[in-house]
DNA sequence: TTTTAACCGAGACGGTACGTCACGTCTTGTG
DNA sequence: CACAAGACGTGACGTACCGTCTCGGTTAAAA
């Protein structure tokens, strides 16, 4: 065979060889599994068979399953990061809880929870997630106030560095802990009755 | 909480039959390993030996290690709500953050960690430790509000609401997913920049 | 209850507990698939599913594959080994042989093959199929030649010893190696024109 | 043996080309690690390592371990077949199984051993086996007690068959099956005791 | 006291999943 | 273009832990 099959596409994922083939598949298969059943009875056979893997394979690229979802949710949360100017600084929370919103609608709760219990047992990966994941979140809520101190809406001295102490905090709370939707009212309560006034007062 | 499913009893286990001092040993050693391994690590297997109690005994008493575990936590939460009027809201507010403190000092932190993430999985545990051991810091709250309101320090129409909806939502994140010290500064910060703001509001 | 289900029998088997049922039931199992597929391709999974049984319980009670063949090929032979006194040397001889066409005839050759394989592997098994099967073979051909003394057939001279120095080796040979049916030509012609001349030299 | 299936190139593999080149590399690496690890752990990743090829060539010109061992087995035995005429019976007897002392003294009792193993797996190696390895020793033999009657040692009726029934027998089961030495005791033994009564007879 | 029944420890058991290893195939890139 | 290098799917390996079960022995109340 003169010529591959999927060199066809000249660029699009430049150097995609067979490797990073597998790795997609399987974290995809990962992130499938772990909503449908959660992180705990997400068993390495059904991943392989998910992935049309094999465990020899999986074991050859991670250390384990917490290094798989690790990966995974890294990956999907740089896919969504979008962080829109809505003008106001209300209107941006709300845009980046309603992000938060539809993740959660999608699964995404089971997902942070296996994450979150991965990070207990794994400290390399506790690690990474906090860099990588977390870190992510506070860039994007240092915008949010950023922008809002240029549109005037906050004084220079406001305490931006409260978002993402509280928002993350409350959030993860209701998630993991209480268990209870991220619906509107919740969202609401969060921005008008917590966060504007620490940051305007 | 004003009463618990075990207070009953107002003499410590008067007659501490068989029956009594078996679970007892079991949910020692279920504390003891659970803060030594972590919630996933500890096998049952161990948990019967380090109990001198067979599995038998143990599955004929709980459901699994959720049961246990929540069972174990609860006695524990039980054993240290102090709650002391130390006769300003501060200081209330501090004093109930310091018990977190001290308890985290031991190692609790890897218990509730573990109960978190039991709660994930078990229903019945998770609405267990909603309803009584949430519910307990809750009426703490509350009481803490009550008092300041009582005193003067806040209006009668200050959110109490919003002291456990923030303060166990931060507790947690810091000591679960950031892993950090709960120690001085972080009490101060808590109080000073975030919870007296808002209810002073 | 009162009375076990098993300790009706008086005796056969007198301790017959679970423990040695299970070891009953795996063993079997283990010598229905060696003849079926052989060794090499009798999987432990294969064994476990076969006799009812979790792959933990085999490992508990044998080392491994080469372990539970060795013990079940003992068994095997302790089951069958007649020797009976047909009154003459010959006689007795084509007796001995006899009994080895039946035992090929049922699929014993891929147990004996395997059990040898099995040996050159694990040396402890080597020793212990050398000590307890061959040692009985090698009892059966003393008898028979101490018969043929006694009835006055061999003088008390003839080197006994060659028989199961010769019989077992031209025997194995014919089966593991030139894999060769045991037929009565073969019997005929290992007595006649081998054993009995040098015995009667 | 007179023809071999591969002897037909009469000048000694002159333009070793790299195909043939990487079979001898192969085929050596196969008797090393063979006679080193016994053929269940000889793996053909190690045998590519030690090759320095790699494995599709290994898979190109082979069907699979078994062939590969059966040709090197082969290779090896036409190396040593020398069958010299020492003047005697008695001799050209013991001087045959010096070479195979030899043989054994340096290692190649795991390499028969495996080879036997392999043939029990693969038919088609089996039937080579038999055919060329075999029959070379089968030659030998007749060669022996031709020269045999020729000098007048054995009497033209003599069963020359005998000899290559029991002496390849013998000296299996001794090897493979025993495990003990084929020292100068048991040669002297084997041609004394049993050969020459046989054939004399 | 003697019986009887509940309870206990010890630990074997059938399972499920784990992480590893080797086989034989297939792909990529170099000489 | 054959090759080395090595990733891949497959499937068996031996281990760990789960939750169940059966065994004797011990302790309590009932006879």
């Amino acid at each position: 065979m003169t010529t591959s099959t999927i060199d066809e596409l000249p660029v699009e994922a430049a150097f995609s060889c067979r490797f990073d083939e597998r790795r997609h598949a399987i974290l995809e298969a990962a992130l499938e599994l772990i909503v449908e059943v959660g992180y705990e009875r997400m068993s390495m056979d059904a991943l392989a068979e998910r992935a049309h893997a094999s465990k020899a394979t999986i074991y050859r690229h991670w250390d384990g399953k917490a290094a798989i979802v690790a990966e995974a949710v890294q990956k999907r949360q740089c896919e969504s990061l979008g962080n829109v100017d809505t003008g106001t600084l209300r209107g941006d929370l709300l845009s980046f809880l309603e992000e938060a919103r539809r993740s959660m609608a999608q699964g995404d709760g089971a997902l942070i929870a296996g994450v979150f219990q991965a990070m207990r047992t794994d400290d390399a990966l506790a690690t990474l997630m906090r860099e990588q994941v977390l870190e992510g979140k506070r860039i994007s809520c240092d915008a949010i106030v950023s922008r809002a101190v240029e549109r005037g809406e906050l004084a220079p001295t406001a305490n931006g560095e409260l978002i993402h102490e509280i928002l993350p905090s409350m959030l993860f709370m209701r998630i993991l802990v209480n268990n209870e939707p991220v619906d509107q009212a919740f969202c609401d309560h969060l921005v008008d009755d917590i966060l504007l006034p620490l940051l305007q007062r």
